[in-house]
DNA sequence: TGCCGTGATCAGTGATCACAGTTAGCGTCG
DNA sequence: CGACGCTAACTGTGATCACTGATCACGGCA
């Protein structure tokens, strides 16, 4: 039994379908924007360029499919999904509620282990957006860590899923415009507003995290929305 | 010409696939709790009772799967997730705030059109659940059917969304409680807040309305979780 | 020269087959 | 009589094939 008992304090063996690799992947992708709004893909595409068959792929495309991160138009085709600016409007105040809550119960939740991620990727964020020449996918990179070992700290994982999906569609948005425009990670109020979130967070004031972080939603999204790059 | 714009007027035409039919029966057996936390299905048991090949019903529980609605265990069994506690008390915590905010921007955004949706289903739930003996499945989705029309009537559909994964999730816990539980109909102050609820978005008052909302939220918590029929 | 029918080609969807792993039941041995 | 071990049935996963529908380019007719 001693045998048995040292085997089992390995294996969390969690289970890694194709289907989860491939989703992971084009999630990945979505997310920094590498995917851009109105790209099209093919199942057959996907599976080759992966070097595995159809089905997996199909199993992932559904599932982005189903969190509209990817659309299938009535012809059949299969692309990135066109965000309204009306849509994108939206989704900041939804981001705004639901992320500030994040912030909000994380500032309440959040152990010392916690705290002290989020202040490390707070700071990476700040050296990479004062540096003369950031490297861009790095920064986006680096600003969702810093959102999300925020989010993780409220305790709340089925929050953290939500505000995944709602970066799932507006990564392609906000990553590929950062792509265009880099000078705003220079210009922007991102940095100030993450060292606001982290000093809020350290001094468990909810309120205060909740405001800061809906700042930095709003402050991106009126930047984005006044390049005016999005149709309707 | 005048022959081609005679057809045009018809045919929204949406397409409809054997995997979005499996889908949405699933979904709403989970969301009135006729699925139980802890029930086993299997993908073949369940082709063959819907009448199917195993392939749509692959599609439409990868979905559930990727919703948490359903879960594979590393044993590669299919069941319906046991709710802990905890994740029940975080849930209702989260559907206070995201409903809430529906609720609100229902109060300034709904149509008249919308607002006597909302009156009329209201109407329909206060009168179930005063008769003496009322119809139990009834009365669930009548209850889901006003919760939804104020949600519809936010228009932020990407919210909607959102809210609909959440029932997906609390769906098989509270809808098999009160059906072990019919008195909670009759005692509860679910009707009460739903005419609060109303009142609010009629008078264009969004915090009243994500008061009440989330008052109707708590309340069904509360009354199930003091019930304890949830693990840990 | 311009339009429309027609074919090839490729898209997603659904069915079927193959496989590795697990589970449960039954027979056998101690 | 009880426990162990094997076998058979069943699980989800992945691959392959068949089918319907949509797009697009070519060629013939007006």
């Amino acid at each position: 039994m001693s045998a048995i008992k040292a085997l089992s304090s390995a294996p969390p063996l969690e289970r890694l379908t194709l289907g989860d690799q491939v989703y992971a992947h084009i999630r990945k992708l979505l997310i920094s924007g590498r995917l851009a709004p109105g790209d099209k893909l093919s199942l057959r595409s996907v599976a080759d360029a992966m070097g595995v068959s159809m089905m997996p792929v199909r199993e992932a495309v559904s599932r982005l499919v189903a969190d509209r991160a990817l659309e299938v138009t009535p012809n059949r085709a299969l692309r990135v999904p066109e965000m309204k600016r009306r849509q994108f409007q939206d989704l900041a105040l939804i981001r705004a509620e639901i992320e500030g809550l994040a912030a909000a119960s994380a500032a309440l939740n959040r152990t010392p282990l916690q705290l002290a991620s989020i202040a490390a990727t707070e700071q990476r964020f700040r050296l990479l957006s004062r540096a003369a020449n950031p490297d861009l996918v790095e920064a986006v990179e680096c600003n969702q860590a810093f959102h999300f070992a925020v989010y993780e700290a409220s305790g709340l994982p089925d929050l953290v899923e939500i505000i995944g999906g709602l970066w799932l569609k507006v990564g392609p948005v906000i990553n590929l415009d950062l792509r265009e425009n880099p000078e705003r990670l220079a210009s922007g109020s991102a940095a100030p507003l993450h060292a606001e979130v982290l000093a809020a967070i350290g001094a468990g004031d909810g309120k205060r995290a909740r405001e800061a972080i809906a700042a930095d939603i709003r402050g991106a999204a009126d930047f984005i929305l006044s390049r005016n790059r999005l149709p309707d």
